[in-house]
RNA sequence: UGGCCUAUGGUGUAAUUGGCAACACUACUGGUUUUGGUCCAGUCAUUCUAGGUUCGAGUCCUAGUAGGCCAACCA
C-alpha cells in the first residue's frame, strides 16, 4: 500500500517521541470530544479524522466524549445528530462517554481543593469578578473573599450544591495567582449556579464544572494519553496542567494537551454560532442543507465519507493559520464518484431534435455502459426515437471550429446512438431557437461494428427521448458566499457575502432507467456533473442535488472569450 | 504597552532533524478519449526580511517584520 511513506504531522511525531520515552504503545488513548450544542462540520471532520486515525494507526482505543457541562445550549438531538455523523463517516468508538457521567467525581476532587486550600467560594457578581480580572497587560486583584476559611468555603459549597442559593449568588474558583501572565490563571471559575435541568442528569445538579475544571479531569478518568484540541485553548493548557498537578496520582497515567490549528475551507465557515445564524436566519433550510459545510450537509449533498476522510487526509494537520480552498474537497468527491457512480443522462437545459429521417412511432433501445471506469458495472438500455432533447449549450447555428457540439450543416454523434447533421431550425419571434431538424445516419449505431459507427465526429452529445423521458426536479448549488474568506473581514459581516444563487431548482428530463432511484442513490449525468436523489425526493417526485458539476474545460475556453 | 503561537509556490502539507526544496490540488500547455469527464506527459519557488555561524542553512544564532490567540459564571 505504501503507507509507510507517508510522512508524518507534527502531532505523530510527538507521539513517536513520547513512545520512545516514556510511553507504551498501550498506554495510547485518544477522545473526541465535541460539546452538543450543534452539528458537527467539516473542520470537526479533520479532528475527527486526526483522533480516529490515530486511533487505528497505533491500535489504540478513541472514546466519544460529549463535553456537556453548559445544560443552557445542549441537547439531545445534537448528541444524536453527533453519533450519526461519526459512524457516517466510517469511525466506531471504544466508548460512549458524558463529562456529565463525571459531575460526582468532579464534586469530589472539588471538594479537596477547597479542603486544601486550593479553592474558595467568591460571592461577587460576574461583574465584579470581571473588573477584578485586570488585563493582559495589567495584574488582577485579588477578591475580597480570596481568604475565607476552608470551613466557610466548604459550608457555602455545600450549600451552593443543594440549592440554597440562586444563579450568580457564588462560583467556586480556583486559587492560583491574580497576577499571572496567563489570564486564564487569575483564579479562574470552577464552578458556577445553574438551576436548569441538564439533557443527562436532569435537575440533579444545580451546579456545574466550567471547562477547565472538567476537560483535563475527564481526560485523567479516560486515561486518554494525548488530548488534542484546537490552538485557542492553547492558553488553557497551563491550566489544564494546574488542575492536574492538583490531583494526579503517580501510578497513573498523566493526559497532555496539544494543539492543532483548526481548518478553515474557502467560501464558507465553520463556526457553530455562525452557522447558527445561516439556519435561524433561513439563508439554508437548517443543519442538513446541502449547501451547509456541515458533516449532515455534505451527506445530503452527495459527498461520500470516503472523500471527506481523503480530504482531511492531503490537508494534514498543523500549527499555522489556514485556509483550504474548497476545490480540493470538490477533487476528492469527483475522484471517488468518477469511479462509483453510474453514469446516465438527463438533460437539464432542453432543447427539441426532431430527426426528421426517423420513423415515426418507432422506438429503439441503445445499450449504454454505466460505467467506464468500472467493467463490472455492465450496461443498460436506452430508448430512443424521432424526437429528443439536447442541452441548449449544445446547438448553435454557426459556430467557429473550437465549437464541438452541434451546429447547422455539422455533425455530433448521440452517445451510445447515431451520429446527426443538423438541417435546419425554427426560432420564434424573438429569435429563440425551438427546435432543431437533423437527419441521423442509420448505419452510424453505437457499437455496431460498422465502419460508419467508427467514424470520428469531433463531439459527443448526451440526450434523451422526449416521449420517454421522466421528469424530475434538480437543485442547482453554486456556493453559499461569495467570498473566499467571508468572515475574515473586520468591517464587514459574513452575512454580507451571502450568495443569493446559491440554489437553483429546475425541472430536468431524465432517461427511464432513472425511475426507482431512491434517496441517496448518486450518478453521474453525463458531461453535467455528479447527483443525488434528495431526502425530499418520493416515486412520483424525484429531487436531485447537484453534489458537484464535472471539470469543465470548455467552460474556461469560453470564458476567455 | 504584557504573555504565548505561527511564518515554505495561487492553496494545503512534506523535507531522513545541518546535505539536490518533495507530494497533492488549482492554473496553464500538449496527447488520448463515443463524457470538452477520466487517463497520460509537461510548466509554474530567491523557504517573511536583514545580518551571522558553517564546506554546506527551510532547518542553528541575532535583530526585525507580518499574522493569530489571551481580559465569558461558553466550549
Amino acid at each position: 500500500m505504501g503507507e509507510e511513506e507517508k510522512s508524518l504531522n507534527f502531532i505523530e511525531h510527538i507521539i513517536e517521541d513520547d513512545l520512545k520515552s516514556d510511553y507504551t504503545k498501550e498506554d495510547l488513548r485518544f477522545r473526541f470530544p465535541p460539546e452538543p450544542n450543534g452539528y458537527l462540520h467539516i473542520g470537526h471532520a479533520s479532528s475527527i479524522c486526526l483522533n480516529f486515525g490515530l486511533g487505528l494507526r497505533y491500535d489504540a482505543p478513541v472514546n466519544l466524549r460529549f463535553d456537556d457541562t453548559n445544560p443552557a445550549k445542549e441537547e439531545k438531538e445534537y448528541v444524536e445528530a453527533i453519533k450519526r455523523d461519526v459512524k457516517w463517516l466510517g469511525f466506531d468508538w471504544e466508548s460512549e462517554r458524558y463529562a456529565s457521567d463525571y459531575f460526582q467525581q468532579l464534586y469530589d476532587w472539588a471538594v479537596v481543593l477547597v479542603q486544601n486550600g486550593k479553592a474558595y467560594v467568591d460571592s461577587q457578581s460576574s461583574e465584579e469578578i470581571a473588573a477584578q480580572k485586570g488585563t493582559p497587560t495589567e495584574p488582577g486583584m485579588n477578591s475580597p473573599f480570596r481568604n475565607r476559611s476552608v470551613e466557610e468555603n466548604m459550608e457555602l459549597f455545600d450549600g451552593m450544591k443543594n440549592g440554597d442559593f440562586a444563579e450568580g449568588d457564588h462560583v467556586l474558583r480556583a486559587k492560583i495567582d491574580m497576577s499571572h501572565n496567563n489570564m486564564l490563571m487569575r483564579d479562574p471559575v470552577m464552578y458556577r449556579i445553574l438551576h436548569k435541568a441538564h439533557h443527562r442528569t436532569n435537575t440533579d445538579w444545580c451546579i456545574y464544572p466550567l471547562y477547565d475544571w472538567t476537560h483535563g479531569e475527564s481526560d485523567y478518568i479516560e486515561q486518554v494519553s494525548h488530548s488534542l484540541c484546537t490552538l485557542e485553548f492553547l492558553p488553557h493548557r497551563e491550566l489544564y496542567d494546574w488542575f492536574l498537578d492538583q490531583l494526579v496520582s503517580e501510578d497513573r497515567l498523566r493526559p497532555k494537551q496539544r494543539e492543532f490549528a483548526r481548518r478553515n475551507v474557502s467560501h464558507t465557515v465553520v463556526s457553530k454560532r455562525k452557522l447558527l445564524k445561516l439556519v435561524e436566519s433561513q439563508v439554508v433550510s437548517g443543519w442538513d442543507d446541502p449547501r451547509m459545510p456541515t458533516i449532515s450537509g455534505l451527506r445530503r449533498r452527495g459527498y461520500t465519507a470516503e472523500s471527506i476522510r481523503n480530504f482531511a487526509d492531503t490537508i494534514g494537520i498543523a500549527k499555522r493559520d489556514n485556509v483550504v480552498d474548497v476545490s480540493l474537497l470538490e477533487f476528492h468527491v469527483r475522484e471517488h464518484l468518477n469511479k462509483v457512480a453510474p453514469r446516465v443522462m438527463a438533460v437539464l437545459n432542453p432543447l427539441k431534435v426532431v430527426i426528421t429521417n426517423y420513423e415515426e412511432g418507432k422506438e429503439e433501445w441503445l445499450t449504454a455502459e454505466n460505467n467506464p471506469e468500472d467493467e463490472k458495472a455492465g450496461t443498460r438500455e436506452i430508448p430512443f426515437s424521432k424526437e429528443i432533447y439536447i442541452e441548449k449549450e449544445d446547438f448553435r447555428e454557426e459556430a467557429n471550429r473550437k465549437f464541438f457540439r452541434l451546429k447547422l450543416g455539422g455533425e455530433v454523434r448521440l452517445k451510445n446512438g447515431y451520429i446527426i447533421k443538423a438541417n435546419s431550425c425554427t426560432k420564434n419571434d424573438d429569435g429563440d431557437i425551438l427546435e432543431v431538424q437533423c437527419t441521423y445516419d442509420p448505419k452510424s449505431k453505437s457499437g455496431s461494428g460498422t465502419a460508419e459507427s467508427l467514424r470520428k465526429v469531433k463531439g459527443t452529445l448526451h440526450w434523451v427521448s422526449i416521449p420517454h423521458a421522466l421528469k424530475g426536479e434538480v437543485r442547482l448549488y453554486d456556493r453559499l458566499f461569495s467570498d473566499a474568506t467571508p468572515d475574515g473581514h473586520k468591517d464587514r459581516d459574513f452575512m454580507d457575502f451571502v450568495n443569493p444563487n446559491s440554489l437553483n431548482k429546475i425541472t430536468g428530463f431524465l432517461e427511464p432507467s432513472l425511475k426507482g432511484a431512491k434517496s441517496g442513490d448518486r450518478f453521474q449525468f453525463q458531461r453535467l456533473g455528479y447527483f443525488n436523489v434528495d431526502l425530499d425526493s418520493t416515486p412520483e417526485n424525484l429531487v436531485f442535488n447537484r453534489t458537484v458539476t464535472l471539470r469543465d474545460t470548455w467552460a474556461k475556453i469560453e470564458q476567455k472569450n
